[in-house]
Formats: C-alpha cells, structure tokens, sequence
RNA sequence: GCGCUCGUAGCUCAAUGGAUAGAGCAUUUGACUACGGAUCAAAAGGUUGAGUGUUCGAGUCACUCCGAGCGCGCCA
C-alpha cells in the first residue's frame, strides 16, 4: 500500500479514539491546498464531546503518533494540518515503483458488475449520443477492472421488436445481396430511413411488416434467418467501429433485446404470482409508489401492452432478472442517458417490489447529459439530423493527424497516421470523460483539439517529453535513497504520484471519470512545472538518479491513468 | 400541471458539509547559449441565479421562487 493519506489515516485513528472516548470519529485525511493534507474529524468530535475544536485538535496532535511519517498541527479553527516526512515520501515512491497496482488498493469485497452500455440499434446508425454511453462505459469497465471487480459488459442492442418486420419487408424488396453490399459498407442510416418511408407512405407495406412481425416473434425459420443477417451485418459495423476507437466491446458482450425474449412472459407471469400486476385500459402493468402521468394518476409500468405484445419496460425487467439471477451480478450499471431516469426508476422500483432486486444485488443508473453546440443547443449536424457517431470518430482523427503533420513533419508518415489516430480520438474520448458526465457538456473540436489546458493532447504530449527523456538517458539507473531533500516541484510531484490510489477510489464512488481526468491534469501540471524547473539529465548522479525515477513513475502513472479511460499515450508525437 | 437534472470568472469546466470558491481558454506582463516553447512563471477576472432556513461551518443539505433542459400509458 503506497497512499500516504491512507496510512496517516489509520495512524491517527487511534489518536482520535482516545481522545473521544466511547463512539468517536474517524479521521479522514484529504488532500489540502494548505498543507500535504488535511485531517478532518475534530470538529465534529468536539461538538460530540461539547468541547471546543481548537482544544480537541490539540489532544488528537499530542496523542498521535506519526514519527518518521508526517508532521501535524492544529490550524484555523481546529483543523489538523499534515506534513509529510521528505524521507516517508521517498519510502512510498520506492514502493509504488515496484508495484504494479502503482499503489492502487483493490477493491473489497470484488464483486461481480454487470456494465450496460453502447446500445446501438441493428439497423440503425450509432450517433452522438452512442458516443457518451460507449465511452463512459468503456471506461468504468477498465476502471473496475483495475481495482479487481468481476466486469461482465453487456451491449444491450436493440435487435429486436416491431421495426423489424419492417427492416426485413425492406431487406427483401432490395434483395440480399444489395443490401447485404449496402450494409457492410456502413451505409446503416440509408437502409433504415428507406424502410421508415416505405412504411410511413404505404398501407400494403405496413401490413407485410406486422405480419413479418408476427412470423419473427413466432419464430419462422426464413425469417429468423433474414434477421440475423440484420444482425449480423449490423454488428460486424459496429464492432469495426469499436476496435478503431479502442472500444472493449465484441460479440461475446452481445445481450441484444432478443436474448431476454423467451423470458419475457416468465416475468409477466412472476410478477402476477407476486401480486402486482393489475389490468389498467386493457393493459397487464405495474403501479410502482410515486409516480404520476400528467393528470396526477398513478403512472404504470406496462409489462403486456393492451393485446398481448410486450414492450421495453418488459424487456428491461427480464434484463434485471437475468442480470440478477443467471449472470449473478450484485451490481448493475447502467450507463443510459439521463433522460431515461424515470423508466429505469420504474424499472428497479418494480424489479425490487417484486423481489428479484435486493440486497446485496443493487442496480444503478449511470446516468449522462447530452451533447450540446457551441450554441447550447444539442448538437446537430447541418442538415438537422443527429451527428454520426463515425463522422465524429473520423473528423477527430483527421484534425489531429493534420495538426501532427504541422507540428512534426520530419517523422514518418505512417508514424504521423498513428499518432493522429491515438491524439484524435484521445481528444474525442477526453473530452467527453473530463466534465461531470450528469451535465450536458458543449461540444467544441478547437478546445478538445488544442494543446493547451485540460485536454488529452496535453497530457498525452506531457507523456511524450517524458519517454523523450528516458530515451536520451539510455542505461540509468534510478533511486530516491540519496538525496537530502527535495525541491518544491519534486516534492509536489511526488505527492501527485502517491495520490493516484485516492484519483481512483473517488473516480469509482460516483462512477465519475472525470475525476481520474482531473487528477491525470493536475499531474501532469504538477510534471510540466517540474520539468522546467529541474534538469534531469544534466543533474549530479543522485540527483539524476532520483529525477529519473520521479520522471519513469510519472511515465506510468499517466500512461495507467489515461489507459483506464481509454485513451492510448504515445511514444511520441 | 407534476417529476427529474442543471445554473459557479467574459467562455469551457472543477470543488467528500470544512479555512481565503479552484483550473484551463481568452486578456495583460514576463521567461530558452538546459532534457521537445505543443511549455513555464505571474497578473487581472466571483454577491456560486434570488431568497429563507438547518449547522460550529453551506457552492454543496432543506424549503420557496427565477431561468434552462429532459421526461410524464401501450416506440425502444
């Protein structure tokens, strides 16, 4: 374990248990723009205790025992300021170089996650919003893997339910192999908008799609082979997609909608054994506590829509089921847009009435905001349509390669492509993941692109200076054991390190990424002002010695660190 | 109408109920005969939408307003 914040925590809690007696508080140590770090809890013990602040503080400091580690002292009202030893920093930073969590606790207990996220339709072109969900999703998965969770992804994709009759009526008329040719191009948006407009213009065509409907959910053979030919088209677009962005996702995480369809009556009849369900306008539902239609009447869950067929909520609860029961996942994320928070309320709210989602198992929305212009609208393309998730992926890469070119026209062209590849969509993913994902957040290539401020060019490039450095430095080798002390940058730099564990705990709590985001920024800060103000290579030997491990452990620390998030950290660039 | 979310510097965003609300961009001023200037150092910029509470302490919690966005019965 190599978080100092964390050790002096668990130093100082017998320190505080001393001094309170009975009950007591614990101390939360916390990184401070004041001091190394701040120890928060003797306020609220003195008023526990009924006893002025500043007087317990004082008595936590004299009973606690932090020789050879850190410094405190009562400051202000009675916060505990800590110090750290410059030797106990060396200790950590030599056990965080030889750590492969890069002193990153695991988690406990690890459970078994199912992550939900991406959710393409077959068919249908991913856009923007796909974005949000497939990156953030993509980075809670390398998140909880990290910290030692089970992670089962799951791509939720809609491929199944009335559109279909439909896209197959379509698929027939042009013929397989045109649309077989069409689809594998990527030309998604085209086959579905011409099914949409033969539908919304033809009564014969609309009848052939429900009957198609029909013979899909009733399992024809032909039609179910048509389907999947869809299916399969669809994904093998989608998951080239995935891998050119870096995107974990393949056809073993596939939980389309049609997965859960034989157990949908099975939920339909499980909730009426439980006795909810009731018969409300010819419809099977739901009445979950607590939510009202616009006449301020109980809103419904329908699970069997007036007529027998079933729709998404039915869907979502067999998803719930199946997550629970089968996968045996105890923690269900999902990662869908905030819009959908009252459905997906309803959703657990019913799954927990009826008993299939209970402790420890607990579903969460991972909920995000849209994607808005630089006019705080949501963003469009020019035509007025949803912006194409592949136009983005491509516009991202060719901007960034244009800019590498500029900057650094001697390297090879392949190498320039590659690079591009890795700063494009290192902006594209970055931006997205650096905001507080709740809100919506504006959509600008110029900031996301630039090399300057909170962006993944910056720290991708801080990365480069550094591998720039160890390249020159050849042979070395690296040691924190013999300088006397360190200079402010090295210090400061040192305690970013060993903050990494702290980035990646509070990134999981909220499932926030742009935690992580801000911590690989201000670290990357903390480096660059290093950098200028100490020469590493041109330092005495031990000084050298000592730089060059602070460079290397950096090094890592941000390539782990943006790897988490997805983003690649090149070489060079 | 009801519900959910958001409102912080000119702009884009941070901030577990903790001290004097922090960054970046833009603006202004400095800094390379040192490892990549795609950089760094500094200045200036705030009634945290308004108000009332709770608390030793509120941007954060509660309530009432104001503004914006999104939902609100058989699409998913």
């Amino acid at each position: 374990m190599a978080d100092p914040l964390v050790i002096v925590a668990d130093l100082l809690a017998p320190a505080f248990a001393a001094v309170a007696g009975e009950g007591g508080v614990d101390p939360v140590v916390r990184p401070s723009d004041r001091a190394d770090a701040q120890a928060n809890g003797a306020l609220a013990l003195a008023k526990q205790l009924g006893r002025k602040p500043r007087d317990v503080a004082e008595d936590v400091v004299a009973a606690a025992d932090l020789a050879g580690k850190a410094t405190v002292e009562v400051a202000g009202p009675g916060f505990i300021n800590v110090t750290f030893d410059d030797s106990f920093l060396k200790e950590q930073l030599a056990l965080l170089a030889v750590d492969e969590h890069l002193g990153v606790r695991m988690a406990s207990p690890a459970e078994r996650v199912v992550v939900d996220y991406s959710a393409p339709n077959i068919a249908k072109e991913m856009h923007i919003g796909h974005l949000r969900t497939t990156v953030i999703g993509d980075a809670l998965v390398r998140l909880l893997e990290f910290v030692g969770h089970t992670v089962i992804r799951e791509n939720h994709v809609g491929d199944w339910g009335t559109p279909f009759g439909m896209l197959i009526e379509h698929l027939i008329d042009i013929g397989e192999t045109e649309a077989a040719a069409g689809l594998s191009l990527g030309d998604l948006d085209g086959f579905y908008k011409q099914a949409r407009a033969k539908f919304d213009s033809s009564e014969a065509f609309q009848d052939r799609a429900r009957n198609r409907v029909v013979l899909l959910q009733g399992g024809d053979p032909e039609t179910l082979r048509l389907w999947k030919m869809l299916v399969d088209l669809s994904m093998r677009y989608f998951n080239r997609l995935y891998r050119k962005i870096g995107v974990l996702l393949t056809d073993d995480d596939l939980a389309g909608e049609s997965k859960y369809n034989d157990l949908l009556p099975e939920v339909v009849e499980r909730l009426r054994t439980a006795g909810l369900l009731e018969v409300s306008d010819g419809a099977e539902v739901v009445f979950p506590p607590g939510y009202t239609n616009r006449e301020g009447e109980p809103l419904p869950l329908i699970v069997q829509k007036r007529g027998g067929g079933f729709n998404y909520g039915t869907s979502d609860l067999a998803c719930v089921l199946d997550r629970v029961e089968r996968v045996k996942g105890t923690l269900l994320l999902y990662v869908v847009g905030a819009e959908q928070s009252q459905h997906l309320a309803m959703v657990f709210d019913v799954a927990a009435m009826a008993g299939w989602l209970r402790p420890p198992a607990r579903a969460v929305h991972v909920a995000f905001g849209f994607v808005l212009g630089t006019d705080r609208k949501k963003l469009k393309s020019r035509s007025g349509e949803p912006v194409r998730f592949v136009d983005v992926v491509d516009e991202a890469i060719e901007r960034a390669t244009a800019s590498v070119r500029e900057k650094n026209p001697d390297l090879p062209a392949d190498e320039q492509i590659d690079i591009g590849r890795m700063v494009g969509i290192g902006a594209l993913k970055y931006a997205d993941l650096s905001t507080d994902r709740i809100k919506d957040y504006v959509f600008d290539w110029d900031r996301m692109l630039a090399f300057e401020g909170n962006t993944a060019p910056y720290l991708q490039y801080a990365h480069a200076r550094i591998q720039s450095i160890l390249r020159k430095a050849g042979e070395h080798t690296t040691s924190e054991a013999s300088l006397p002390d360190l200079v402010a940058e090295e210090r400061h730099l040192t305690l970013q390190l060993l903050h990494f564990d702290a980035a990646i705990h509070d990134t999981l709590e909220k499932y926030s990424p742009h935690r992580l985001a801000t911590y690989l920024f201000e670290l990357a800060q903390s480096f660059t002002s290093f950098y200028e103000a100490c020469p590493v290579l041109k330092a005495d030997p031990p000084t050298r010695a000592f730089r060059l491990r602070l460079s290397e452990q950096t090094a890592r620390v941000l390539d782990t660190g943006l790897g988490l998030l997805g983003i690649d950290a090149p070489e060079r660039m």
